[in-house]
RNA sequence: GGCCCCUUAGUCUAGUGGUUAGGACGUCGGCCUCUCACGUCGAAGACAUGGGUUCAAGUCCCGUAGGGGUCACCA
């Protein structure tokens, strides 16, 4: 029965090294991490590395810091430590040896003698034959000599069948005659995953274990193994995949799996935690929470089990949103580095304050407002279609009577500035926006910026001139 | 193929037998306006399908279809 009822339940987030931190991953961590830190209980992590072909020490490094960035931090593992360590399996063989050994002596497991090749042979002939390959029992009754070189398989039951209540799911059931004599530790003495996993969760007393879903045939062998060694057995929550835009599981062809590449992007990490903790999970009609507010509501019952399609756009919007909420400062502090990854000069000046200030509103992330606003740090890059229509030989007149009253004023207000606009335009008996337009195609390149004011604030007299001097070039 | 799981708009979802089926992203349109964005107002858009059960079904049951997962000395 679950003991999860516990006040404290013990989770865990249980990654095999083989490559970044990956969206998927990330949102497991997060219900894992938010269920902790909603109930009080114990966030482990766990490192799975005993596929040694493909675990890798910078993969370790690249889900610890993608971890650390969302800022899902835990309570026990690698570099915090823990009562329950060590929390890499490679370093835990001793005890899974152990938790073979005692299911043989109990007759509830035993060595295997048979080959790959042998295994490989039964299983083209069951092929051949459109039947189910089952282990057939071979090594069952076989005198254990621990002195020849053997698997460990797990005794399976030959009927019945065991039903298990996901806190997500509901009830599952497995049929018995599904299953078969699996192997728990290999030759080397290697445990695998269905084993290694559970000799853990047991030793570090996990007391709901949330996963992927697809764990869920994976459950009823660990039952029957959490009984075969009298441990209480944890409670499962088994949450749906995240797919990609052509409902396949999400993966790199979808584009940006990794969770630092959303940082690259110019995301915040509260963002995609906010947007991974919806994608699957909701609270009546609420989007937008900050991080206690999830704390405070996340909740298994409400996690949904269908699987999700990943959308990016989505979680921009999400990103937007809180980026607006951000205070100048932290915003700069966010931002500039973006500016100078772009190659720009920025600094954390009253010029960047100014950008972004008129930025905030009009970008998703922080790479998109360094490229979308790199003309305040950099050339223009006229855009053809809007020299073509805004800076042709009609622009050249508004052009010069701008710069010639901006270059006769030392006042740069916001007043003054529309003063200044709207006598040029009046003058000509124009609106504001038939002088404005070209303006702004000339001090940005485009016909798509802050308003006109801003921009020639934050060019600063000087570079405006000199700007509009060239749009009288290009005008003429 | 066996077994398991899933199915409300393009997407994320609310909904726990009685609702004009709600919200959000996206899309389209109005307003605001020097452009864009923000904001704001509005529109289009969904219960996969066939049977039951019930006075009443998106909600319960069965079938069908579609999708996904899993069947290793991977995890």
């Amino acid at each position: 029965m679950p003991s999860e009822t516990t006040e404290r339940p013990r989770l865990r987030f249980a990654p095999s090294p083989t490559g970044y931190l990956h969206i998927g991953g990330a949102r497991t961590a997060l219900f894992n991490w938010l269920w902790a830190r909603h109930t009080g209980g114990a966030f482990v992590l766990r490192i799975e590395d005993t596929d040694r072909e493909r675990s890798t020490q910078a993969a370790v490094g690249a889900i610890l810091d993608g971890l650390r960035w969302l800022g899902l931090d835990w309570d026990e593992g690698p570099e915090v430590g823990g009562p329950h360590g060590p929390y890499f399996q490679t370093q835990r063989l001793d005890l899974y040896r152990g938790y073979a050994d005692r299911l043989i002596e109990e007759g509830k497991a035993y060595a295997c003698l048979c080959t790959r090749e042998e295994l490989d042979a039964g299983r083209k002939r069951a092929e051949a034959e459109k039947r189910q390959f089952r282990y057939p029992g071979t090594c069952r009754e076989r005198p254990y000599d621990p002195s020849q070189r053997h698997v460990v398989r797990f005794r399976v039951p030959e009927t019945g069948a065991t039903t298990f209540d996901d806190r997500v799911k509901g009830l599952i059931t497995t049929p018995h005659d599904t299953l078969q004599d699996e192997v728990i530790l290999r030759a080397d003495g290697v445990p695998l995953y269905n084993f290694g996993a559970l000799v853990d969760d047991i030793t570090m007393g996990i007391t709901l274990v949330a996963r992927g879903d697809d764990h869920v045939n994976n459950t009823a062998r660990q039952i029957l193994m959490y009984e075969a060694l009298g441990a209480p057995v944890p409670a499962f929550a088994h949450l749906p995949m995240i797919l990609g835009a052509d409902k396949a599981r999400l993966s790199k062809r979808h584009g940006a799996t990794s969770v630092t590449a959303y940082r690259e992007l110019g995301f915040l990490p509260h963002a995609v935690v906010n947007y991974l903790a919806r994608l699957g999970w909701s609270h009546g009609d609420d989007e937008i929470f900050t991080l206690d507010e999830l704390v405070r509501h996340f909740d298994f019952a409400h996690v949904g089990a269908t699987a999700g399609v990943f959308n990016l756009e989505k979680m921009a919007w999400v990103n937007q949103t809180w980026m607006r909420k951000l205070p100048p400062e932290e915003l700069a502090r966010r931002a500039l580095p973006y500016f100078l990854s772009e190659g720009l000069p920025a600094e954390d000046d009253a010029k960047l304050r100014h950008v972004l200030e008129v930025a905030q509103a009009r970008a998703h992330t922080f790479a998109e407002i360094a490229s979308t606003f790199r003309y305040f740090y950099a050339p223009i890059a006229l855009d053809p279609k809007a020299k073509a229509k805004f800076l042709g030989p009609d622009a050249r007149p508004l052009l010069e009577a701008v710069r010639g009253a901006l270059a006769s004023t030392d006042d740069l207000g916001t007043p003054a500035l529309e003063r200044l606009f709207a006598s040029v335009a009046e003058a000509r008996g124009l609106a504001i926006g038939k002088v404005a337009q070209p303006v702004r195609v000339a001090l940005t390149g485009g016909t798509a910026s802050p308003g006109i004011y801003d921009v020639v604030q934050i060019l600063g007299r000087d570079e405006t001139l000199k700007r509009l001097d060239d749009g009288v070039r290009t005008a003429a």
